[in-house]
DNA sequence: CGGCTGGACGTC
DNA sequence: GACGTCCAGCCG
């Protein structure tokens, strides 16, 4: 069954970890991914563009774009971001901009011809999955609003969205507690699969009537810096299944070479960074996602902040006690602090009309 | 935190 | 009638 589940996956055994066993060699292998040399600028006048140019050549649509808070590549093709660059700190991450506020929406900045619509993910069977989340802009509306963008989005598995997907981009906001500086980038990858005769093929899923393409997985880096006087550097790169991925899979499982992630995607990341004083992102910090106790205790502590009637307040508590799990003195804080405002409230509007 | 759905209502 | 928006409610 897990075998199976994993088996693009271990396919690529020796570099991409698979199942359990592939972790200790994907650990060793990230203390000696070197960077390539850099690739030569060509020099525009070493086309002879004179007659050949004369109606111009094809034109990718914009390199780069950029946000408030991210930046990313597009794909014309996909309907999908190529990758998507984003900087977190702890001060973003405060603020009060909120995600009910915000729309899925076209980019105004993607031309009609190669954009994607909610109508195309909608009863889909695909959810809308961010890549730069939103959550990482809590400082800014305007931050928050543009991750909206379907430029920022991929069709995502429901359960893994919500689920092993969340928890890591939780795990990278957590990591400003203890970095000052966490840049990370995402995207979404179409992994080969092997077929009877042993021969590779990718295939994917198109969604929709503009054709989104659905990724077989997804990619995350996360490089971390302790601070500018302690000018530590760490990396984590993984590659995650579009699919559900329960609390038995550690992060590790899914820990990739960036030399290793380069060459699936043909991109190369942070060439700036000296790989000499690079450390393991998995062997400096813990990579530990949340639990299942700890992340439904997480969630109902948002239910219970946004609960607006004693009903649902209640409703949020019974389930997680109906779950097996004791809520924690925090938990029960937020629970009684939220009942005494709804009381209050209700009280006033019985009153009232 | 991450998502979706359905109904009420407004507009052209 | 079709379509867009907003809100309440649902799930993991």
């Amino acid at each position: 069954m897990r075998a199976r589940r994993f088996g693009a996956l271990r396919f690529f055994g020796g570099f991409v970890c698979g199942a359990a066993a592939a972790t200790a060699s994907c650990v060793a292998s990230m203390r000696v991914f070197g960077r390539h040399v850099p690739d030569p600028e060509p020099h525009p006048d070493d086309v002879p563009q004179k007659d050949m140019g004369r109606y111009g050549f094809p034109v990718t649509g914009a390199e780069m774009r950029s946000y408030a808070n991210h930046v990313l590549s597009y794909d014309q093709v996909k309907k999908t971001p190529r990758w998507v660059a984003e900087h977190l700190s702890n001060a973003k991450l405060q603020g009060s901009a909120e995600r009910k506020h915000c729309k899925f929406r076209p980019d105004p900045g993607v031309t009609e011809l190669f954009t994607a619509h909610n109508e195309d993910y909608l009863g889909s069977g695909w959810s809308r999955g961010h890549m730069a989340p939103a959550g990482d802009n809590k400082f800014s509306e305007q931050a928050m609003a543009e991750t909206f963008y379907l430029s920022n989005i991929v069709p995502q598995n429901y359960g893994n969205n919500a689920g092993f997907w969340n928890r890591l981009e939780m795990y990278c906001r957590n990591l400003t507690e203890k970095f000052e500086d966490v840049w990370v980038i995402s995207g979404p990858l179409m992994m080969p699969e092997v077929g009877a005769d042993g021969k590779k093929t990718i295939s994917y899923k198109l969604i929709g009537k503009h054709d989104v393409a659905v990724p077989t997985h997804l990619y995350k880096i996360v490089l971390a810096q302790r601070s500018l006087s302690a000018p530590t550097l760490a990396l984590g790169a993984f590659v995650v299944p579009n699919q559900p991925i329960g609390y038995d899979h550690p992060l590790t499982e899914f820990q990739v070479s960036l030399v290793d992630l380069e060459k699936l995607t043909g991109l190369r990341f942070f060439p700036k960074v000296d790989p000499a004083g690079l450390q393991n992102l998995c062997e400096l910090d813990t990579c530990k996602l949340l639990d299942f106790k700890e992340f439904t205790l997480y969630i109902t502590g948002r239910k219970v902040k946004g609960a607006n009637t004693t009903a649902k307040l209640e409703k949020s508590m019974s389930d997680i006690k109906n779950l097996g799990i004791t809520p924690d003195d925090y938990l029960l804080k937020l629970y009684q602090q939220k009942r005494e405002e709804l009381q209050a409230k209700e009280a006033a509007q019985g009153r009232k009309p």
